[in-house]
DNA sequence: TTAAAGTGTGAAACGCGTTTCAGAGCAAGC
DNA sequence: GCTTGCTCTGAAACGCGTTTCACACTTTAA
């Protein structure tokens, strides 16, 4: 095997000078640093980086947990993480989970062996008590914990979904439904307790049944919609939380001449291209640079301030 | 530190008893056993990740190439990638290109580190002769490389295509274009030789003008169908290598009241959701058991043949 | 001319789990 | 009674780069 020794040994060298000119250090003659590069080209030395990683007590990349990878959401993240990690020499390991606690554990104790320097969870499986022994510093959270000590970066998702309501009152609607991921998790529930909170501020009633859970994709959309369509009192407008969902929801209508927003009225979020190029109205979520600030989050060393972002609204043709 | 020799000596046996315990060895007797185990439960220990990799010379998880990760295109497959991984006890590491051949070939120098254990290549932007010495039975290639030695799974874009054109043709079109991502690469190039072949098997002209370069998204499909429609002389029909692409050219001919198919035949690629939905005629491309089979590859020791998985036709409205 | 500061280098320890090898103890087979 | 053949165990080596510490030599400052 061609490792330092016989590089050291070669270029006539100790082992640390090697190392030293490996990693650029200063404090070693010209001569001996040629040497040592003559040796390391001869001898077609590569460097073993779990050596160094054992070395170092780090390795240099960041696990990410997400559910699904074929979400245009979790895609949207990944990029914004991959992007700022790359900057800083860091890489990125994926930790799939399908929303499976284990899979999720399984992260966390892949953090404790070091085999990550850091975590990332995108969208969280665990109750947090569930969790609390393994969080550290090198954990970020993509949703408003409470735990002030905990690194988090979260969209301002009640506020969003009071300013959609607001908007929806404005246009006339009062019977509102709303469509959603999922009834757990932080973000869902700021996102519902928004809704209620609003609902119950302006007197507008809100019926359970207007309330649709598990809206992922585009089948969901079109599912949402011919449920919407055989029921016998229906909302006008519905708050959406995803414009694959919304998609479907729009394509749907088109197949069974439902006019949208005239029959139904559309608000969605996530501002993806699909929503402009089906002419969603769309709250833009800033997905990617959730992303993108989880990982500024994790490089922070001393206690960072939570960081919000907010939501924005692009009007078009769907209420 | 609490590492496997404090357990050691805390549990009075040596460090190798230690290991065996640890990793489920037969012949270790039941007392030291539990000696062992009440060590680790006391002391809290963890295992050293790291060490594990030095040691055994593999890390269990395998780097996978992709340029972008906001594209359903590369979602599905890191899907179908990452659930085989998990059945086998791999995980993955991202290395994303944005098709910058340093960032190529930073992933390979990682696995000759010995970082990751295997490459798959979901897309490649160097040529092979600048990998040429990088590639070993670890890597697998979703293309159809040359070399009989490499291991690859990939589409049978030519044939796909030809289906394509026939079926077209079949329709009562000749005057037909392409729009593709990109015009490098083997998956575009078996693509291009597909609709030049068969162009001509056919007798139909085909035009430099009508192929679109550079296509992934739904604003890309939006742009190639403004340019469509300021062409004096049209295409009657795309062969679109992406849905996305093609829900935004529906999108925007709906939007410009261009009827599609009969201004214009759309036939897309992927049948994504999104084709159902929006009512597109796509080939089915099983991007997803591409993944897989790349992981399968990956696995394999003996040399495999090549996987090649065909495409087949979902007829929709927009032809 | 000293003392202080900087430059250059190597031995050895460190991070830590795995594996090989030798050997002891014990039961089964002939 | 003796030979195989398990079962069980520990010492030591192995995988390999980094870092600390001691030390020598050369400059610069005083």
């Amino acid at each position: 095997m061609t490792n330092i020794r016989s590089i050291a040994k070669l270029a006539g060298v100790s082992v640390s000078t090697v190392s030293r000119v490996l990693n650029d250090h200063p404090y070693v003659k010209e001569e001996k640093r040629r040497k040592v590069l003559d040796a390391v080209e001869q001898l077609n030395y590569i460097k073993n980086a779990n050596a160094v990683h054992l070395s170092k007590g780090k390795t240099y990349s960041i696990g990410v947990i997400l559910p699904y990878l074929n979400l245009p959401y979790f895609g949207e993240i990944l990029q914004g993480i991959a992007g700022e990690a790359l900057k800083h020499g860091y890489h990125l390991q994926l930790f799939q989970t399908d929303y499976d606690r284990g899979a999720e554990l399984d992260a966390f104790h892949r953090l404790q062996m070091k085999e990550v320097d850091g975590l990332i969870l995108t969208s969280r499986s665990n109750s947090l008590d569930a969790l609390a022994s393994f969080i550290c510093p090198n954990v970020v959270f993509c949703e408003n914990v409470y735990d002030p000590t905990y690194k988090k970066v979260f969209i301002d998702h009640y506020q969003g979904i009071r300013s959609g309501l607001q908007y929806l009152y404005s246009k006339g609607h009062s019977r509102i439904g709303l469509c959603l991921h999922r009834t757990f998790g932080t973000n869902s529930e700021e996102r519902i307790r928004g809704f209620f909170d609003s609902a119950e501020a302006a007197g507008h009633p809100v019926r359970e049944e207007w309330i649709f859970n598990d809206c992922y994709d585009l089948q969901d959309g079109r599912d949402v919609l011919s449920a919407w369509d055989q029921m016998e009192e229906k909302p006008s407008a519905l708050i959406v939380t995803s414009d694959q969902v919304s998609a479907g929801m729009v394509a749907e209508a088109g197949k069974r001449s439902i006019r949208i927003p005239d029959d139904l009225a559309i608000l969605s979020f996530d501002n993806h291209p699909l929503a402009d190029a089906l002419d969603i109205t769309s709250f833009e979520v800033p997905i990617r640079k959730v992303g993108e600030e989880a990982f500024k989050l994790f490089l922070e060393t001393e206690h960072p301030d939570p960081v919000i972002l907010n939501t924005k609204l692009f009007e078009r043709g769907t209420v």
